[in-house]
RNA sequence: GGAGGGGUGGCAGAGUGGUUGAAUGCGGCGGUCUCGAAAACCGUUUAGCCGGCAAACCCGGUUACGAGGGUUCGAAUCCCUCCUCCUCCGCCA
């Protein structure tokens, strides 16, 4: 949510956002409507007021004895009340009308982000590690989810079983690698002075609403029971921890984490990424959330990012880093960076962390706020950043494209053979 | 699932229809006193919205006592629904 003081005094501020996104908002339309909705009020408090100045003599004349008088004052404040009851009326049209339009406008760029209309305008910033030469080794390597399914390791055809398309079994060694990467990503965002939660995957509106999934992007909630819904992320609930809490100054920055499974309709995405475990209906994550006093916040995401790259790095992934253009912006963040690993099987790089700032979007949103007694009086909104670190599906179908032999066993990277317990993942023995 | 009791300002805790935005205590802030601090004393201390204005937390108005509806000239105070917390019983891991 923007602040709708910023819309009224400096549409322009939109106008140039709006087109930086290669989107548009109705001005005209949020212009009279705010006048309307301001009018309106102007005339009800008025009334409101009389009508709380007639009642308190009413009071006094009902002490004094003068049941007539006051009879005559109350049949007054009656004809007061159904005029306030009309405008009232036309108030929460006006309202919701207003509101309506204020949460589907989404965040203003940041001056970082590129010019650009979709991900095909997206900029390269950093490239890290090369991608293996199969052809110097003489192989063709597999996508994994011909890997895993030779393997035994990946189960697709028990996951439409059991629940429906695009959802997956881990087998084996399959499920000791899942567990593998959440037990390593957590212990070492432990180590480095995350604080790690473990929330409820279900929440309802008002949580979804507070970091911007909702209104406007209902049909990609997972819905469960009529007004709860499954987390697509624990950006959600780790960020609504604090919904309507003003946090001390001094206990700025914040740095969270938690891992869970994460839920997603994947409405419209239907002929997209249909073959193994790269866009599926749920998958495990371990996601950062970030709290930043404003002037720290793109420092945050600096140190988020690099969190998130310290993980790929001693995974020995090959990745690079895309800063999002205007276009390809999502809906609550003001600027977002996208880590991508290298998937032999694309033959490019793919989506494996996103980390955004939002700025005060969601925290105005959520009512997030801080004080800073030495700064300033009262309390002011903080900026919320969240990033992926990192989801442990793609992670696996990177380890396994990536790491994988010509005899089609996959070698275990260095890092995870402590929590693997073995060198490599051979076939498993019990299909 | 059943029975009962609560949800009031940063916290504690009054208040059962009228000048209560809300007593009192604690805390916070400012001041007096002090070399300084403590204590004591004095004062002060909610937020959103609308308007005045170029602006201001400067003034006026309005709204808010878990949320939403209702009764009434007028509701923190009465009624209804919901949420939530606590206690007891039942059930289950």
């Amino acid at each position: 949510m923007l602040d709708i003081r910023l819309l009224r005094e400096h549409p322009e501020v939109l106008d140039a956002a709006m087109a930086k996104r290669h989107g548009s908002w109705d001005k005209e339309r949020f212009q009279s409507i705010d006048a309307k909705r301001r009018e309106v009020i102007a005339e009800v408090e008025q009334l409101r007021a009389q009508r709380n100045a007639t009642s308190k003599q009413i009071g006094a004349l009902m002490g004094q004895g003068k049941k007539d008088e006051a009879e005559a004052a109350k049949e007054g404040v009656r004809k007061i009340n159904d005029r306030i009851d009309e405008l009232t009326v036309q108030q929460n049209e006006a309202d919701e009308a207003l509101h309506e339009l204020m949460t589907h406008i989404p965040n203003i760029p940041a001056e970082g982000v590129p010019e650009g209309k979709d991900d095909s305008e997206n900029v390269e910033v950093k490239k890290w590690g090369t991608p293996r030469d199969f052809a110097a080794e003489g192989f063709e390597p597999k996508p994994h989810w011909d890997l895993g399914t030779s393997l035994g390791i990946l189960d697709f055809d028990r996951g439409v079983k059991l629940a429906e398309s695009r959802f997956t079994v881990l087998a084996g060694m399959g499920g000791r690698l899942e567990r593998a990467l959440i037990n390593y990503f957590l212990d070492t965002h432990a180590k480095h002075g995350f604080k790690e939660f473990w929330p409820p995957v279900v929440c309802n509106r008002d949580t979804l609403y507070g970091t911007g999934q909702l209104p406007k992007f209902e049909d990609d909630a997972f819905h469960v029971l009529p007004d709860f819904f499954l987390i697509p992320t624990a950006e959600v609930v780790l960020t609504n921890l604090h919904r309507d809490e003003t946090l001390p100054g001094d206990t700025l920055p914040r740095h969270y984490t938690a891992f869970t499974p994460c839920f997603r309709e994947e409405a419209g995405s239907a002929g997209r990424d249909t073959r193994g475990i790269i866009r599926v209906h749920e998958f495990d994550k371990v996601e950062m959330v970030m709290f930043a006093r404003p002037e720290d916040s793109d420092n945050q995401l600096k140190a988020m990012i690099g969190e998130a790259e310290f993980l790929l790095q001693e995974l020995k992934l090959p990745y690079h880093i895309v800063n999002l253009c205007g276009g390809d912006l999502g809906f609550s963040a003001r600027q977002t960076f996208d880590i991508e690993v290298w998937l032999p099987s694309y033959n490019n790089y793919k989506e494996i962390s996103s980390c955004s700032n939002c700025g005060d979007f969601q925290a105005r949103r959520a009512n997030i706020r801080y004080t800073d007694p030495s700064q300033f009086k009262g309390s002011r909104y903080l900026h919320t950043l969240n990033g992926s670190g990192l989801p442990a599906g793609r992670t696996m179908a990177a380890i396994m494209e990536n790491y994988q032999n010509p005899d089609g066993t996959i070698t275990v990277p260095e890092v995870l053979r402590p929590y693997m317990g073995c060198d490599v993942i051979g076939e498993e023995k019990l299909k």
